[in-house]
DNA sequence: TGCATTTCTTAATCTAGATTAATGCAAGGA
DNA sequence: TCCTTGCATTAATCTAGATTAAGAAATGCA
């Protein structure tokens, strides 16, 4: 398994594993970073921080791919750790996304489209992150993933949004208070 | 000119146009979103919020594309402001970078790379303003831009970190004092 | 050169969200 | 079933950075 062509032959093909919720599929550390196709369950993918700190970097449900591609660019260490939040079918592609030689040109074509859209995704999240209170990132985010706020934990959405999850508490009640 | 194609051929045949210091090359509202390849000069894009408030997107010095790529993917007004910071050289390019029919496969390829690489900057950043301090944000810019500091007024590397001219100036007298 | 405008710095408050801590709840395992 | 362990909420402090204001330095232009 050593491109791109493999994910979307696998992709048709469905030969995925199982994991229990709780599994990390991917450490901080390890090399190379890997590629993971969600074809039942919910991963996330998350840095630590040096106080120990978790950031979420993004929720993975059915259909998703995630991969710690800046890690895989850079040919370094994997940065991101990925974990599965609910029992998951996963696909696992021990390569990385930039060897594209083996691609045909509609594969081509259709990964430049996954990845603007991605690109699209981080930069509105960037600039939310600088501008955005935390009560409009929460909105933001329920807009986003509408399936996911009764589906994980509170502390999983404020790790997501960059607060505690004592304030995303007292944002919710000041939201229901509000209503 | 419709496609990356064009993109190619004139970043070699450098058919650029001139414009000076402060001339606003896009406005946010402009639809479609054009593209803009630097090939001298320096400009910035950004976006300025319900408060009035500007937050700067990124900076694009000699060789970099500034684009609004979320707007061309979704197809809607751009949403960010792109603007000279120096007299610049600039190859305007009113397509969007989406459509990819009549590249050949090299520049695919290439254009992934330059994708990738974008991503990968893109999640660094949002990682590092979701659990980094300002003054870390800081001494990660430098890093990023060793030449820029000296090159830009102070307000603007403030605008860029999420943070005021004033918190900038404190940390700066900070790091001067701890050497 | 001199004046106006913008930029930078410093200092005094103010505030969103962090930290700490205590309490009540729900869920999973022996 | 009880018991542990993790989760959510509330409330009391604390702090990084925002806001406001005012003066100093730099820049641009007639």
């Amino acid at each position: 398994m050593d491109n791109l062509n493999e994910i979307f032959r696998l992709d048709q093909n469905s030969k995925s594993r199982s994991f229990p919720k709780g599994s990390i599929l991917q450490h901080q550390g390890d090399f190379p970073a890997s590629s993971y196709i969600v074809k039942e369950g919910l991963l996330k993918s998350y840095t630590i921080d040096e106080k120990g700190k978790e950031h979420i970097f993004m929720f993975a449900p059915e259909g998703w791919i995630v991969a710690d591609i800046e890690s895989q660019i850079f040919e370094q260490p994997a940065e991101l750790f990925i974990e599965c939040l609910e029992d998951s079918e996963v696909i696992v592609f021990n390569g990385d996304l930039t060897d594209t030689s083996e691609l045909s040109k509609e594969h081509l074509t259709r990964q430049i489209q996954l990845m603007l859209r991605r690109i699209g995704t981080l930069q509105r999240r960037l600039i939310m992150m600088m501008s955005a209170p935390a009560i409009k990132r929460y909105e933001y985010f329920v807009k986003i993933y509408p399936n996911l706020p009764n589906r994980i934990p509170q502390k999983l959405i404020a790790a997501y949004l960059g607060i505690t999850p004592e304030a995303l508490s007292s944002i919710r009640s000041k939201l229901l208070k509000s209503k």
